[in-house]
DNA sequence: TGTTAACAGTTTACACCGTTAACTAAATTT
DNA sequence: AAATTTAGTTAACGGTGTAAACTGTTAACA
């Protein structure tokens, strides 16, 4: 044999993808209840039983969706690392521009992400923890580099750790054996806390009607964030 | 006849409030999708379509426990600021740790306000809007009295509003009527953005890995986000 | 190469869902 | 006491996810 590749596994990966994305289609259109197996079914023109061949269930269908957008956002974020210009703290800004970007262009996706529609059920987490964490990596990278940098000079109340926190975030470096120090992982975090609240808020249109542009008051809340951090804006 | 309330009247009030505790209920168990009439008709003894004689249909009952829930946290607001204790930033602190509490301990009703979980509806803003100010009005009052108090000290970059939203703040204050200033508006935008970034996070365990004691991040995070209002902490 | 086993797909059936319509029985009003 | 409003019923319709039994097709092996 030529090799694994069978005829029939490549035409099963091609129908596995073709049900993923008319499942996401559905979903973006309607949200994850309007996912429907016999919508899809019709949709290829196969019956809905058919699916079970590919999916365990409807929860696993939604289950693979809800992975594949870990990993959609942790790809834009890569790329946007990769393809960013100029200092650390501009290359910063530019990532974390692309995280609410991705965020208004895929709202559901992003819902899914942070938002479980269903109390108890939980992602399979060994399979989300490393894709959210290709994403923070990211960040949290970006921020250690600012630090590095001559564009930072620490300013309180962010220079320094608060004390109840410190020993934490400590632990949680060295057993998960990440390289960043502990100073980048709780600006990162604080960052982060504070950027999903003003993403949330715009995604549910609780923002536009305080402030309007909701994308300008993301821009200029990340830039008073990063500067209270000690960085110094371009 | 006695007066408005016929033993009808009295009867029909409870089987209605029956009705949405029980629905209540099944979301709390298994989300808004798990929330069925013929589930809760089963519960309550009774035919699923006599819940119709109560609701016009599924999505007004979601509608109906929705605004009950606004309406029970902009209790929880209102009632923690006519009980707290202290100068004006220390009942500010009161308060806003309530709303965290709150969120906490009500978790489904706080997803219900911030997070809409079903697809296409959205709740009536007619209905839902005054419901959230009523809230947002307590805390943009206290901090309206902190920035008159002698615990207010101007300061960077939160002394002035950023000029790419003054005008809009300043529109909707006169538009709606509302008796605060601009930058109390605006502090408060700021605020509640961050804190509920924070709560958001917390509530789907995506903090704790990290901080660990979440209250407390909370917390520590208020306590420097006023403080960086300029505010002087107690 | 022909046989066998795995597999993609079908049809059918079941239990559940929201919702509507026609009807009954009870409470209120007149 | 009669008329009317209303809370409740049952039955049915079209929709859902899912399980089982069955039918061809494809790949693997003797």
């Amino acid at each position: 044999m030529d090799s694994s590749k069978t005829r029939r596994d490549v035409r099963r990966e091609e129908t596995y993808q073709a049900i993923k994305a008319a499942a996401h289609q559905q979903m973006a259109a309607g949200g994850t209840a309007a996912v429907s197996l016999r919508g899809i079914a019709a949709h290829m023109r196969m019956s809905a039983a058919a699916i079970y061949r590919y999916f365990e269930s409807r929860d696993a269908l939604i289950t693979a969706l809800i992975l594949d957008s870990f990993n959609a956002l942790g790809d834009a974020l890569e790329q946007a690392h990769h393809t960013a210009q100029g200092n650390a703290v501009q290359r910063l800004i530019a990532v974390l521009e692309t995280y609410r970007a991705w965020a208004v262009a895929h709202p559901i996706d992003f819902q899914l992400i942070y938002g479980n529609p269903i109390p108890d059920y939980h992602a399979p987490p060994e399979l989300t923890v490393p894709a959210v964490i290709r994403g923070f990596v990211v960040i949290i990278g970006l921020i250690e580099e600012c630090l590095h940098s001559t564009h930072y000079t620490p300013r309180a109340p962010y220079a320094e750790i608060p004390p109840s926190m410190r020993e934490r975030l400590e632990a949680r470096i060295q057993q998960d054996g990440y390289t960043v120090s502990p100073l980048a992982l709780y600006l990162g975090v604080v960052g982060w806390s504070q950027l999903h609240g003003i993403i949330m808020l715009e995604l549910f249109n609780h923002l536009q009607p305080i402030v309007g542009d909701s994308a300008q008051y993301y821009t200029v809340q990340m830039h008073l964030m990063l500067s209270a951090f000690g960085l110094t804006m371009p």
